[in-house]
RNA sequence: GCGAGGGUAGCCAAGCCAGGUCAAAGGCGGCAGAUUCAAGAUCUGUUCCCAUAGGGGUUCCCAGGUUCGAAUCCUGGCCCUCGCACCA
């Protein structure tokens, strides 16, 4: 009788063997030895290189009420029926050890309260109602029987209940494989811990020829027959050496020289590189080239697909009519490839011009290295890998991959009210026919980027969709414009220019969300404020540019769109040729981009106190800073640029200040109220905020667009201002760049 | 179990490495207003809670810690995704 399991240290607690009186045993000889053991146990065996004969068949009926002896321990136990054993798994025989496998009690349970059974199979009742488990492992947390105490606690009856014992084997197998130690019933073993126990026992029992090995995937696993897959032990396998250690440490350094996309996949890679062992690369069945010095294999797949990118740049030649393949010979693509050889020779060898030859040695020498390839996250572990270690075994450190990209899945975002995709797929022709190749293409962009699982957002297709046919009216249609340069104009070719830097940088890492922000959703925000502030009449130069930049950096996710725009404008040629726009340092403007921003923030403000008051004005009075205010300001924000900014260091500078002669009584308050104010702005804004002297002249330059955006009468006096309108004393709250503000 | 990544407002998502400019970009969705005969489209405002003066309160998975100061740094916990092989 031959017994299989996963846990040879429960040996020991082994009170009976489970056969299945309802099956086929088989008895065979298995290089010298009887064996009985399930049909499908035979199959296993010799897919796994074992000799076994079959003698005779024998029904798991006739075994019952037999008795055998247990190896290693050498005590006789009886053979009992049982109907849980799954004939494929192991050999279709099962020893008991009810103290440590839920399955095991629950069944001698059921057993011993089943008199129909027990008299059925002429079985001694007193005997077997007497078997009892045998503790053999102590464990934290459970008694001396674990299996008992899992099997009561979870109120398992019966071996019907199939997820509960999956579960209650679980914890057993865990907990005492990790925690559990063997007790003394144990012999040798007593007081060793499982995991060591359970190696030490299998190898004793296999070194005194009490056992053997047999192979079994951990789970069960299907065929597309849907027949059930056994491990099959094979010869003379061949291997690519990804486990050596050489070979590593050079794909480390390739790994190391090469640009990542993203960057945070590095990581990944190189623990890659350190797990992979050795990599069967051949298979007797399936697709392949076959083994040039070994006809009987197959490549497998992913071993040959590591190194395609060489081959494609000369795919085209050897699929030309003058090739004939059957006669290429190693030397050609030693020369081709590595420049190893005379080409007059490699020319001869194979049949073919010495043209042809140098063609192909150009078309790869001017291919290679490959600058990226670019793939799905799932083949990181292995397609990628295996692609870096064989340009690493092959090619000279000057071919080998100089990038990888390295992406997520898509998937069409779920729970969309509007949802066209009932299974949660579209295809790209649908896609293109309901929002067109271009709005399809942004929406895929905005999707995600770096190595999260990009959606699929048909609100946003549609809205998209809206949005660019908007933008080519915008940028085809006859505008209005002036020549005269405003401040306003200044900001915008700024925020223009910064919008061209930050596409850039993130198209260079591919990050497409982000460049899409930049490109489009930032610069139409910012032309929405700028012709408002140009009440709808651009200047002619900064309408001409926005539309020429917006359309270069929007041409590589919506071509078409871009092209359509880009002829209608008069561009030169094809927009797909034309450069990246460039930005210039000089078009940076932070004074004009501080004064947009301040205006945008006083108007906020106004906003605020309409909504907290519930007034809607019809007059709105802004206070500006008078000069002594305005100094002691410029002088704060020079303490804090020099981390010194407090009360009393600024109070002592600002006694000194002329202007502040006859305010010495509102010194104190002010000082405060800038040191709590400024300790709170970071340097980027003190340093834009540090002059102050424009902040009047450009709120009375701007008051027509106040005016219109507030809907209300707006004026601007400074704080003491002898005719200045303050009826509710507000002026005083003043503050540089934070006028002080009445609404009536 | 091993390896990698992650948890941010109704949703998607930036920020985190280099702490302060963060009630937190941008988008989608929602709401309100303008426009319109109306709808759609468009534009504007708004979308954590409270607030009759630009303010206050509570937030960035949870619990601690470091710091004058934490979405960001440290420790512990909970939860999620992906990969784990001879298959592309």
């Amino acid at each position: 009788m031959v017994a299989a399991t996963l846990r040879p240290e429960t040996i020991f607690g082994t009170t009976n063997i489970w056969v299945d009186p309802e099956v086929e045993y088989v008895e065979v000889l298995v290089e010298g030895e009887r064996w009985i053991i399930s049909q499908k146990a035979v199959e296993k065996l010799q897919a796994q290189g074992r000799e076994v004969e079959i003698l005779d068949q024998v029904v798991g009926a006739h075994l019952v009420g037999q008795s055998c002896i247990v190896p290693l321990v050498g005590d006789p136990v009886p053979i009992l029926p049982s109907s849980f054993i799954d004939q494929s798994i192991g050999t279709g025989i099962v020893s008991s050890v009810p103290s440590d496998a839920p399955d095991d009690l629950v069944a001698l349970r059921e057993l011993q309260e089943d008199e129909d059974t027990l008299v059925r199979f002429q079985l001694d009742i007193p005997f077997v109602k007497a078997l009892d488990p045998i503790p053999i492992i102590e464990v934290e947390g459970f008694g001396p029987l674990p299996a008992a105490d899992v099997v009561d606690r979870m109120k398992i009856k019966s071996l019907r209940e199939q997820e509960k014992l999956e579960s209650a084997k679980e914890e057993v197998y865990r907990s005492e494989y990790y925690s559990g130690t063997m007790n003394d019933r144990c012999g040798d073993y007593a007081g060793m811990g499982v995991e060591k126990a359970k190696e030490r026992v299998r190898a004793r029992m296999i070194e005194r020829g009490e056992a053997d090995l047999l192979y079994e995937p951990s789970g069960p696993v299907f065929c597309r027959c849907l027949t059930r897959a056994i491990v099959k032990v094979v010869e003379n396998q061949w291997f690519l050496a990804y486990g050596d250690p050489d070979w590593k440490a050079r794909v480390h350094e390739a790994l190391d020289s090469m640009a990542l996309y993203p960057e945070t996949i590095r990581k990944q890679f190189h623990n890659v590189i350190d797990w992979l062992r050795d990599w069967a690369s051949t298979h007797h069945r399936g697709l392949g080239s076959r083994l040039p010095w070994d006809e009987n294999w197959v490549i497998e797949s992913l071993s040959d697909s590591t190194i395609y990118m060489a081959y494609y740049t000369i795919a085209h030649i050897l699929q030309s009519s003058e090739v004939d393949p059957g006669k290429l010979t190693g030397e050609l693509f030693d020369y081709v490839f590595l420049g190893d050889g005379d080409q007059e020779e490699v020319a001869r060898l194979n049949g073919l011009d010495v043209s042809r030859v140098e063609e192909m040695r150009r078309e790869f020498s001017y291919w290679y290295p490959f600058d990226i390839r670019h793939s799905g996250k799932d083949l990181v572990p292995n397609h990628l890998t295996f692609c870096l270690f064989n340009h690493v075994a092959l090619f000279p450190k000057e071919h080998w991959p100089k990038a990888f990209g390295i992406n997520g899945y898509l998937a069409v975002k779920q729970g969309r009210k509007m949802s066209k995709s009932k299974e949660g797929a579209i295809y790209l022709r649908k896609a293109a026919e309901i929002w067109g190749a271009d709005a399809t293409r942004i929406t895929l962009a905005q999707g995600g980027e770096g190595l999260d699982d990009p959606s699929f957002d048909e609100d946003f297709a549609e809205s998209i969709k809206k949005r660019l046919a908007a933008l080519v009216e915008m940028a085809t249609s006859d505008w209005k414009t002036v020549d005269e340069w405003r401040t306003v104009d200044s900001w915008f070719r700024s925020v223009l220019h910064r919008a061209i830097r930050d596409t850039r940088k993130a198209m260079e890492r591919m990050y497409h969300r982000t460049a899409l922000k930049h490109a489009f959703f930032d610069l139409q925000r910012h032309w929405g404020w700028y012709l408002r502030r140009r009440g709808n009449v651009p200047n002619r130069k900064i309408l001409r540019e926005f539309i020429e930049v917006q359309t270069k950096l929007l041409a590589p996710i919506t071509p078409h769109l871009a092209e359509e725009i880009w002829q209608a404008i008069g561009g030169d040629g094809l927009i797909q040729l034309a450069p990246y726009p460039e930005p210039s340092e000089d078009a940076l403007d932070w004074r004009a981009e501080a004064l947009e921003d301040f205006l945008k923030a006083l108007l906020d403000d106004v906003r605020q106190i309409m909504r907290a008051t519930a007034i809607k004005p019809r007059k709105v009075v802004f206070y500006t800073s008078p000069p002594w205010k305005r100094q002691v300001y410029e002088k704060a924000v020079g303490l804090r640029l020099d981390d010194r900014l407090e009360v009393g260091a600024l109070m002592k500078e600002a006694r000194d200040l002329p202007a502040a002669k006859g305010h010495a009584d509102r010194l104190p308050v002010f000082c405060k109220r800038l040191v709590k104010a400024l300790s709170e702005m970071g340097p980027r804004d003190l340093e834009r905020l540090s002059w102050t002297e424009d902040e009047r002249v450009f709120l009375l330059d701007s008051l027509d667009f106040a005016r219109s955006e507030l809907q209300a009468d707006v004026e601007v006096y400074e704080e003491g201002q002898t005719d200045a309108y303050d009826p509710m004393l507000r002026a005083s709250h003043c503050t540089p760049w934070r006028p002080a503000i009445y609404l009536e």
